[in-house]
RNA sequence: GGACCUGUGGUGCAGCUUGGAGUGCACGCCGGCCUGUCAAGCCGGAGGUCGCGGGUUCAAAUCCCGUCAGGUCCGCCA
């Protein structure tokens, strides 16, 4: 409904900007850029004219002497129309005369002769004192020609990047006048999101948005720095090509010149970059867009965007090496510190410690193992295939109402119930509260406690069931109950390896690929394929941070005989799977080197660094959660006569 | 396809439980005053199909049914 309230440390968001600065003096030197006396004052007498016309007050920047900056970022960003930029404005500018361009924040009226603008752009904000007569409003953009000056002791504003300084003897040029903006331009005010769609280029204008556009453009040049760095090659894939015939639902977009035929917008680039390992490319990236129509979540969007990575002659260590130093680097550039190198676990080892496979690092709640505990208990509810625990710190205070309604999520989450024991006690002992204590042998009361950790004030909650139910179940209140806010810091990312190559059966009994029919088989259990095939493990991976996937990958099969294994495995005839993906079959009769990829999603990281708990502050034009644009009313009916042109025919009005 | 939450001047909210005149708060907007403010201050003013439709009732923002829009989640996302 509304954007998150939560914002990152103050003090830490800056340093996206200053990264960009630092970015921006490396392009300024590779093409020679100097100094910053680059202004046109042609150009800035015609937009004077053009302030005339809106019977403004008219200044001229003609006469005074307009001083640059010594600071390459700032030069950089210099124009004809302006020498620096508002939120750079410091001391050391005191004296010289300078020419800013922006938008106004807030106007404070003191009379005749005396009124402050806040002038805005997107480093920040500097005060203006003018002439009060002068008629400017919110959001009306200015030109602003003046003089530095220190402000008078003790009206210095500490909240103000800029508070030391402000901007006198100013001559104001109104460039163009604005109607009130239909919510106010500033962070404080959490605005409801359709109204913040419907006028995104007001809403983007906010500090806030301004910092995660330039966020998400910092941590994507690392990310290809780093590619650049390691060799990869960005090449760019059709968007209008062949639909898929597994996974996700794609976009369909009609051929004109192919009556009653249709491209597929592609959910990934999967196919067409193991198309270009066979073609020798060796190491490929891309920046690309992946479009996949379905359902939309704070988490995902029709349109998204992927670091896409393939690689040839590699195993799935030289994959994991490429993407850590692409995300660490983004991460240190979001963040000011290279996060420390990223751990590995296996799949099964995260379920069992976690109870999911994209395992929160930032907290502890580790599900504990009580197997031995009650391998011979006479509590029948505890007689499961799988028994385990996780410790509520200071959980003893949740009400029975609370604890009441954690036992019916854990029904409807699928487990046959869920217990609860409260520690209590003190100097004389620790006791159990609970509806099953005295159920409990004094030998087992004991070793849970022993077990589990728990001291009096925690609540300790067990799942006793089939393994998958119980990991899932405890992982589940692992968060709810000790989880935070996937933007907020630490920021701890893991690689989970070895998933399962199978994720159970379709309903006609057929084995659904994990990642997808391409993935290469785990050394050790190819033998299994048959055998065993729901225990073979792959050589697929994800990388996950702060409980969110950021992306999968895999080693691929490079090999016929072992794809006809798998594919058999699958339930895919031979024929059908040459009917589905023919042309890459063909292909890697052609001389198709192992290779290995990954990909993981862009705003997700960028959401995570930025503090933000939906991709589409992220994003600069999102879509609603029905899939509509508020901005421009996307998706539109189309009239006949182009849909004629397409050769298609408007169905039956329904119902 | 399903569950839950939300919808009240431009913005953010209160009012709804227990029906009684569009009642209230803050911001913004318009006008006036004001030479050191910075979420400026003071005075005055304008601005509303209470998302929409139906029902109950003497009377509906409030209760009931339906519907639309937004959000969170389940399904779905190889």
């Amino acid at each position: 409904m509304v954007a998150s309230a939560r914002y990152p440390d103050p003090a830490w968001w800056p340093r996206c900007i200053a990264v960009v600065t630092t970015a921006m003096s490396e392009v300024e030197q590779s093409i020679g850029v100097e100094g910053a006396s680059m202004h046109d004052r042609s150009s800035a007498a015609e937009m004077a004219g053009s302030g005339a016309q809106t019977g403004a007050h008219e200044g001229t920047s003609g006469g005074a002497e307009v001083t640059g900056s010594d600071d390459q970022a700032v030069a950089i960003l210099a124009t004809s129309m302006r020498t620096v930029m508002c939120g750079q404005v410091d001391l050391h500018h005191v004296e010289r005369r300078v020419q800013l361009c922006g938008w106004v924040a807030r106007r404070r009226e003191h009379g005749e002769h005396l009124a402050f603008v806040d002038l805005r752009d997107h480093t920040g904000i500097v005060q203006c004192v003018i002439d009060g007569s002068v008629d400017v409003r919110s959001e009306y953009v200015l030109q602003v020609t003046g003089k530095v000056r220190r402000r008078p002791e003790g009206m210095e504003n500490p909240s103000l990047a800029t508070g030391d300084v402000e901007i006198g003897e100013c001559e104001v040029v109104v460039l163009a006048r604005a109607e009130p903006p239909p919510f106010p331009v500033e962070d404080r005010v959490d605005v409801d999101e359709v109204v913040r769609l419907r006028n995104r280029y007001v809403d983007l204008r906010r500090p806030r948005m301004q910092r995660n556009l330039r966020l998400r453009s910092a941590m994507v040049a690392a990310i290809r720095r780093a590619m650049e760095r390691q060799g990869f090659c960005e090449v760019e894939t059709p968007l209008l090509w062949s639909a898929t015939p597994e996974g996700a639902r794609e976009f369909a977009v009609p051929s004109r010149l192919q009556p009653g035929a249709f491209y597929a917008l592609p959910q990934s680039p999967q196919l067409a970059k193991q198309l270009l390992m066979v073609a020798g490319v060796d190491r490929y990236f891309q920046v690309a867009r992946c479009l996949r129509d379905e359902d939309l979540r704070a988490d995902r969007q029709f349109e998204f965007t992927q670091l896409d990575m393939e690689a040839s002659f590699v195993t799935q260590d030289d994959v994991l090496r490429f993407i850590s130093e692409a995300v660490l680097d983004a991460a240190e550039v979001a963040t000011g510190e290279r996060p420390p190198p990223i751990p590995t676990l296996t799949w099964s080892e995260s379920l069992d410690r976690f109870g999911t496979d994209k395992p929160d690092l930032r907290f502890d709640m580790e599900l504990v193992d009580l197997g031995t505990v009650f391998a011979n208990t006479e509590v029948r509810a505890f007689s499961a295939p799988t028994v385990k625990a996780i410790r509520v710190p200071e959980g003893a205070e949740l009400g029975r109402n609370r604890l009441d309604g954690l036992v019916q999520t854990a029904k409807d989450l699928g487990a046959k119930g869920l217990a609860w024991f409260r520690v209590t006690g003190g100097a004389e002992g620790v006791s159990l509260d609970s509806p099953l204590d005295r159920f409990l042998s004094p030998l087992e009361r004991q070793r849970l406690l022993e077990v589990t950790g728990g001291e009096p004030g925690d609540l300790l909650l067990v799942v006793a069931d089939e393994h998958r139910t119980v990991c899932t179940v405890l992982g589940h209140f692992r968060l709810a109950l000790g989880g935070k806010p996937v933007g907020e810091p630490p920021f701890h990312f893991a690689w989970v390896v070895e998933f399962p190559m199978f994720d159970g059966t379709d309903p006609q009994g057929n084995l659904v690929a994990a990642h997808h029919p391409f993935t290469m088989p785990h050394v050790d259990d190819r033998e299994l394929l048959v055998s065993d095939p729901l225990a073979v493990r792959s050589q697929a991976y994800d990388l996950v941070l702060n409980g969110w996937e950021l992306g999968s990958g895999s080693v691929r099969i490079h090999r016929d005989d072992i794809q006809r294994e798998v594919f058999a495995a699958l339930g895919i005839e031979e024929e059908e799977g040459r009917k589905r993906f023919g042309f890459l079959l063909d292909a890697f009769r052609h001389g198709a080197p192992p290779h290995a990829g990954f990909a993981f999603g862009i705003d997700r990281l960028v959401a995570i660094f930025a503090g933000e708990e939906s991709i589409r502050e992220v994003i600069a034009f999102p879509k609603t959660q029905s899939g509509t644009d508020p901005l421009t009313g996307a998706p539109s009916v189309l009239n006949d006569k182009v849909l004629a042109e397409l050769g298609l025919r408007r169905a039956a009005a329904p119902g």
